[in-house]
RNA sequence: GCCCCCAUCGUCUAGAGGCCUAGGACACCGCCCUUUCACGGCGGCGACGGGGAUUCGAAUUCCCCUGGGGGUACCA
């Protein structure tokens, strides 16, 4: 932004073909990130020739889970901009001009092969050893020949003359990537139902939306070479390549469902915040250079670069990502995090069904109990149950923790405090403060281990929980006094139910 | 089969000829903190796929092999 070099513009183009997946999202977000920081454009554009398998609906999914990340975009199919319509099946006659063109130049030819045709081809191609190309018969089909075929009712596709001469790639991310002559069929540009391939769609886009760098996936590397023949065919200016690998599933395979959630709003689902997810998909194929591990997306625009981003294929990391969420989840500000952590709790009815559940002071509880236990806020409905569970059985390697008599008499008086104050005042917190339970423990002469292990035990079950100070005020005192009772009355049979 | 890409700890990565007895993060293990758990702090385990070549010197350059991935569609 500070060169008088031709203002950036990029482009995210996903097929609305279903919902964004992490790839999608990576892609996007570098796109969004290089665009930020070159203070140039971000482009949205909808790339939805595959009539069979776009959709109005999956558009919009794909711009909720952009928006929920946290992503926008300068120009789109919602917002409109100086080069509009951005999707593609409402930009029909731009491409029907550039394939008017081509066969003008006789660059692009008919072709009447059915899919019959070219499948037979192919088989037979591959039983001799050679290469599934498309052998380019139609390409020498006479004046006569093709209305002959027109009039047998044959829509024909068209397809490009692919010229036989090595073609090179320019690649940002992978240097100069070279294909041979003849590696590359006659490709189709045109389909028979009239709409572009994506090859001659994206061409014919990110020429006439003056895109500079198209930044994508690495699956379409083998595409590029195709395209570049026809940016030269249609005498336009080629963009700026940026290919960005792969994301791998832990088995090294393509990342699909069956290795778990792959599309962003699952992960929404799931209780992860939006940052903790970009964050870790910066990270995924991309370093700053430094130990740095965390970044807001303000820190990443700044950070960013093309040039750092890897080559080889990465990695998706479950266990990583969560750790991520957990660290962003600890770093909420308090009120965020209050109001999130409550939110989630109330899925598991019991919970949003308690009285006090809705007093400002136990929802800063119940943030301060769960928060540093969980990694993803879905989990937070199961651990408040957890906690407000009141038929829990004693853990049998924990139940000689009530035995001493001692320990028996401090609970008893416990109990007793419990129930002379039968609100949640914050007499019962001091109650129940570090201090005053010491105090009560001295006068049983306990303390310590031997102090606090029965507590928890008669309160939980496990000599393994939350904290004390923080888990009593919680439950409040008519709670603990009833567990208490309940478990020093079946105190030599653990309660079962 | 053919074309293309890739190759450092289990995973994400730093490393652009000597700074590398290869650094950081997640996971794992241990210790500390602590009534418990978690958080946090400290420490440990752990990698340059193989072979040639260039060089005084290679994780870093080149070649071959091997391995992995992608493409080979009238899907994008």
């Amino acid at each position: 932004m500070t060169t008088g070099s031709a203002k950036v513009r990029v482009r995210f183009a996903p097929a609305p073909t279903g919902t964004l997946h992490v790839g999608g999202a990576r892609t996007a977000l570098f796109n969004y990130l290089y665009a930020r920081k070159a203070g140039g454009t971000l482009v949205l554009r909808s790339e939805d020739t595959d009539t069979a398998r776009s959709s109005a609906d999956s558009e919009t999914v794909i711009q909720d889970d952009l928006h929920w990340l946290g992503l926008d975009w300068d120009e789109g199919p919602d917002v409109g901009g100086p080069f509009a319509p951005y999707r593609q099946t409402d930009r029909r006659e731009r491409y029907a001009l550039a394939a008017a063109r081509l066969l003008e130049l006789e660059k692009a030819y008919p072709c009447y092969c059915t899919p019959q045709e070219l499948d037979a081809e192919r088989v037979a191609a591959e039983a001799k050893g050679l290469p599934p190309r498309y052998s380019g018969k139609c390409r020498t089909l006479t004046a006569a020949q093709r209305s002959d075929l027109e009039r047998a009712g044959r829509k024909p596709a068209l397809r490009f003359a692919m010229p036989d001469r090595d073609v090179y790639v320019e690649d940002l991310i992978r240097g100069s990537v070279h294909f041979p002559a003849g590696t590359i069929g006659d490709f189709v540009v045109v389909k028979s139902e009239g709409l572009p391939t994506y090859n001659l769609a994206a061409v014919v886009d990110d020429s006439e939306m003056a895109i500079t760098h198209v930044i994508r996936g690495d699956e379409h590397l083998p595409n590029t070479p195709r395209q570049v023949v026809l940016y030269e065919a249609l005498g336009l200016a080629q963009p700026l390549f940026a290919h960005v690998s792969m994301i791998l599933a832990p088995d090294h395979q393509k990342l699909s469902k069956r290795h778990g959630a792959t599309a962003v709003a699952e992960y929404r689902e799931q209780g992860y915040l939006p940052g903790a997810l970009l964050n870790y998909l910066a990270l995924l194929g991309w370093s700053p250079g430094d130990d740095r591990e965390t970044f807001s997306l303000a820190e990443l625009v700044d950070a960013f670069s093309l040039e750092r981003v890897a080559k080889s294929p990465a990695v998706f990391d479950h266990g990583k990502l969560r750790w991520f969420n957990a660290h962003y989840v600890r770093r909420l500000p308090d009120a965020e995090r209050i109001a999130l952590v409550a939110q989630w709790s109330a899925r598991e009815p019991r919970i949003a069904a308690l009285p006090e559940f809705n007093q400002p002071h136990w929802r800063a509880l119940l943030d301060r109990t769960l928060t540093e236990h969980v990694h993803t806020l879905s989990e937070l409905p199961k651990e408040a149950a957890a906690i407000f569970d009141d038929g829990f059985a004693i853990d049998p390697a924990s139940a000689d923790a009530l035995d001493p008599p001692a320990a028996r008499a401090m609970l008893d008086e416990l109990a007793q405090i419990a129930e002379s104050k039968l609100d949640m005042s914050a007499e019962w917190t001091a109650a129940v403060s570090r201090d005053a339970l010491s105090a009560l423990g001295a006068r049983h002469g306990i303390k310590g281990r031997a102090l606090f292990r029965p507590i928890r035990v008669a309160l939980t079950g496990s000599e393994h929980g939350h904290e004390l100070p923080l888990l009593m005020p919680l439950l409040g005192p008519s709670r603990c006094a009833a567990r208490i009772r309940r478990v020093l009355a079946g105190k030599d049979r653990p309660p079962s139910d």
